[in-house]
DNA sequence: AAAACCTATCGTACATTTGCGATAAGGAAT
DNA sequence: ATTCCTTATCGCAAATGTACGATAGGTTTT
C-alpha cells in the first residue's frame, strides 16, 4: 500500500466487506472461527493445544479477529473466554451474502 | 509468514475459503467485482476510467482475481474482456454461506 | 512497415503481515 | 509476598502486498 490509497474513497459497504474479508484471509483465523462456531466459546489455551503455532502467534490472530469485530473476549480469570460476536457475525454474513447474490 | 506455515496442514475447505477471502481483502478488488456483477463483463480500460489508480495497478488486481479463479479473461482484440467465472463464483459463495451459517 | 492502441509485466519503493522467542502484565493460589 | 498460570505485547526477521512509472508484447489500422 502506498500514498495514493489513503485518498481513495470507496463506498462504505465496500470497505467493510474488504475488512471482514481481510480478517478471514488466513487459514489459521478460519480455523479459529470454525472452532469457536463448534464450541460456542473457547480459551486461548485451547487453541494453542489445537494449532501448531506459538502462543504469541495465536494471540496475535485473536487480536486481529477482535479488531475486525468478529469475536469478543471475556475475562474469566485467570483465562480469557473468546466467543463469536453475534451481531457483527450477522453483519459480515449479510455483507458476503448480498455481495455474492446477484 | 515464515517457515512454519509451510508445514501446517489445514482442511481443504479452510484453505480454499482463506484464498477466496484473500482475493476479496482489498476494496479495489471488491469494487472491480461489483462492477463486473453489474456489467456482466468489462474491459480493463473501463476500470481504469472508473478507478483512480494506475493502469498497471489495476492490471495487477485483475491478475489476482484471475489467479483466485473469480474472474476470467477473454481476448477480444485489441481488448480483453473480463467476466466473472460463474462456476468458481458459486463455489466461493457456497463456502462463505456454509461458513457463516454456523 | 510504421503508428496507434490496449494490456501485461518488470523493477522499485514502501507498508503490512506473519511468525517466533522473550518479556511483561494480570489475577489466583500457596 | 511470592509463586504460578494464562495471555498480551515487544522486538525482530522474513515474506507478501500495494502502488507507481517505464517498458514490452500483441493486434489493428494506417
Amino acid at each position: 500500500m502506498k500514498r495514493t490509497l489513503e485518498n481513495i474513497k470507496y463506498k462504505k459497504n465496500t470497505e467493510e466487506l474488504a475488512l471482514f474479508a481481510k480478517a478471514l484471509a488466513h487459514p489459521t483465523r478460519i480455523a479459529i472461527l470454525r472452532h469457536l462456531e463448534n464450541q460456542t466459546c473457547c480459551y486461548t489455551g485451547d487453541l494453542v493445544d489445537v494449532l501448531p503455532l506459538a502462543q504469541s502467534t495465536i494471540s496475535q490472530h485473536l487480536k486481529e479477529l477482535k479488531n475486525a469485530g468478529l469475536i469478543q473476549g471475556e475475562l474469566k480469570p485467570p483465562k480469557i473466554k473468546y466467543c463469536i460476536n453475534q451481531e457483527n457475525w450477522e453483519k459480515a454474513k449479510n455483507l458476503f451474502v448480498n455481495f455474492f447474490e446477484k
